[in-house]
DNA sequence: CATTTTTCCCGTATCATGTTCCGCACTATA
DNA sequence: TATAGTGCGGAACATGATACGGGAAAAATG
């Protein structure tokens, strides 16, 4: 893992679909070693996988919402966590703070909210709620490199 | 936009690599006619682009944080937005709720997201900050489109 | 209802690309 | 000075992406 690694991530993040023999061009190596460092990484689970980005709106789920939830307890059981089951339901993060929960979900409509909101609710030890409705999106995009490629040039590897 | 279409897409959001001969054998189409929805899609949009999913912590990017930011005012003036050149900030969305704009950020450690915050105060119209800390990531994905195979025949497109 | 147009599909052929293999240069270790 | 390990590149091969032509079905048109 070094600053080649670290600018290779970046410029894959940005487009998945380049090919070998350009991403060489663009680090000064050739099409093998590209591929070799490739392989490497997604081995070694730095690189998870390769997938699309989708646009919520063109596929009818126009409606993004941040939910807060706040437990009794533990509120991390099984039930909780099947609610990832639900396909609405992007992201399930353990925070602190003060709530407990914060989930990112993707919904048809408010309709679609309202009714996934109830299953939240009906989850055992769930106290409250509280959903933040995303009037617009102005970036969403995954973890960078670039700044690693300034500053921290340890190696954390 | 048909339900073939979402099928196509839920399968490329878990594994864009799949090659179309594959991934015509799950649909039940030849290799040149998924080439050719796929191409559809990306010109429509629908396909954003597609990416890589980095593993934060690999990178030395091991604390998800999501900040509520409250302003005075309209708070999405330009020097807010530009918060965005910080390639921690992975997020930002105007939401609607007790506070105005939620940004998701990925940072080294807790002195990283110190310093981050600093920026975020010092923008003109922040009133107050509320930060959540992510402890453990149980789900992260992007838009899933199996639901629509089910309910939402009505191909809203 | 007949005709035209559009849409969607497939098989084939070609070409670009991914992938492997092998030898070379460099480094570190003893 | 050996020796092993690592990363690189060129060439060769395997695989997959892409262009093209044509046919069937559906939709639009008269």
């Amino acid at each position: 893992m070094d600053a080649t690694d670290r600018k290779l991530l970046a410029i894959l993040a940005e487009d998945a679909t380049i090919a070998f023999r350009d991403l060489g061009e663009k680090l000064g190596l050739s099409a093998p070693s590209v591929y070799e460092r490739v392989k490497k990484l997604k081995s070694q689970g730095v690189i998870k996988r390769t997938t699309i980005e989708i646009d919520g709106e063109a596929i009818g789920c126009p409606l993004l919402a941040f939910v807060h939830v706040t437990t009794e307890g533990w509120g991390k059981t099984p039930e909780m966590l099947s609610i990832t089951d639900d396909p609405r339901v992007e992201e399930l993060h353990s925070v602190a703070g003060d709530t407990c929960i914060l989930l990112k979900v993707r919904c048809e409509g408010t309709l679609a909210l309202e009714q996934l909101l109830k299953r939240v609710y009906d989850t055992p030890g769930v106290r409250s709620t509280r959903s933040y409705i995303a009037l617009n999106t102005y970036m969403e995009r995954g973890p960078r490199t670039e700044l690693f490629m300034k500053n921290n040039n340890k190696s954390n590897c």
